[in-house]
DNA sequence: TGTTATCGTTCGTGGCACCAACGTTAGTGA
DNA sequence: TCACTAACGTTGGTGCCACGAACGATAACA
C-alpha cells in the first residue's frame, strides 16, 4: 500500500495499529530498497548478523536466534552459501547438524548492509529530533517489552490428541 | 517472526526500523486475530469502512481510497459478494464501471469488525498510558506525514520507451 | 532396545503490496 | 466520424515475511 495518493478515508487513518502498520511499511521500503542494492533481503542480513555475533552455529539455532524460521533459514543459508558468504559444514559430532560460519566475503557483505542500514534509520527518522526519535523508541521498546512477555504464554491449543 | 523466545541477539534489536516493524508485527497479529474470529481479514475491512464513509462506488475508486491494489480488490469484492456482505451492479451509465455497494449484512459485518478492532487498539496499547499513547500516536503522525508527501515524488524511472 | 526428541529439508499457506497484459468501454481531437 | 487515448475490471504472476505439516536421518534417554 504505497499509494494513498489520490484522497484517502479517515475512520481507520488514526488508529494506532494503522499508523504503526505505516510507518512500519515506509521502514520496511527503505531498509529493503538499501538491501536489495546490494542484492540483499532482511533474511540476509539477520543471518549474517547473527552470524557475526555469535559465531557459527547450527541452522536450527541461527534460527531460534534471528527470529527467522527453521524452513525459511534453509533457503536463505542456500543463496547465502551460493554466493560464498557462508560456509556449510557438517557438524563431526553430531551429524544431524551442519555448522554454519561466515566467510571473508559475508563479513565485507555484512559490512556493506551495516552501512545501508544506518543511512536507512537516518531517513526513516529525517523528520525527527534528536530526543524524539529517543522518545519514540523508547515507546517502542515499552510496547516490545510487553508483548513479548506477555505473549510468551500464548501457546499449545490442544494440538490434537 | 513471533518467537525470539529463546534468545536474541543485540546488533539489530535496537533499531527503530525493527522496533517499529516488530511492534506492527505484534499489532497485526492482534488485529488480524481479531478479524480472523469474525471470517475477515484487513482488506475485507478496509473495503467495508470505505464504502460505509463514501458510500457506492466503482471497484477502482475504491482502491484509490482504501489503499488497495485494484487487481486485489477483485479478489476482495469477489469474497465479500460471495458473502452478502456487498453488492455488485454494473454501472449504467458507464459500462465500464462496476458500483459497488453495502448491504445490511455488510454493515452489521463492519459493525463487528470495529467493535473488535477498538479492542485490539486496547490490548495493544495496554502497556502505555493515556499521555504516552498520544506522544506515540503523535510522533508516528509526523513520520507518516513527511514520507506520504516526500515519496509523492519517487515515481516513474524510467520506464522504457 | 525402544521411545522420544532434534535437525535439516521440502512443500504449501496466508497476508500484504505490486506489476504486466488483455479485452472492454468512454471520451477526445482532428 | 474515426482514430487515438485513457480508464476500467480481470487474470495470473512476483516478492517478502511468517508459519505449518510431514519426513528421513540421527542422538539421547529410559
Amino acid at each position: 500500500m504505497e499509494n494513498p495518493s489520490e484522497e484517502t478515508p479517515a475512520s481507520w487513518k488514526s488508529l494506532p495499529s494503522w499508523l504503526l502498520t505505516r510507518a512500519a511499511g515506509h521502514a520496511h521500503r527503505l531498509v529493503a530498497d538499501g538491501f536489495s542494492s546490494l542484492q540483499a533481503t532482511g533474511y540476509q542480513y539477520r543471518l549474517l548478523a547473527t552470524l557475526e555475533e555469535f559465531g557459527p552455529a547450527s541452522q536450527a539455532a541461527l534460527g531460534r536466534r534471528s527470529g527467522i524460521h527453521v524452513s525459511d533459514m534453509v533457503a536463505t543459508i542456500n543463496e547465502a552459501a551460493d554466493r560464498k558468504l557462508v560456509e556449510r559444514a557438517s557438524d563431526p559430532t553430531d551429524r544431524r547438524r551442519n555448522i554454519i560460519s561466515l566467510t571473508a566475503a559475508g563479513k565485507r557483505q555484512l559490512w556493506q548492509l551495516e552501512k545501508q542500514l544506518a543511512e536507512s534509520q537516518d531517513e526513516l527518522l529525517a523528520p525527527l529530533s534528536q530526543e524524539e526519535r529517543q522518545r519514540l523508541t523508547e515507546l517502542l521498546s515499552r510496547l516490545l517489552d510487553h508483548h513479548d512477555h506477555h505473549d510468551a504464554g500464548r501457546e499449545n491449543r490442544l494440538p490434537l490428541p
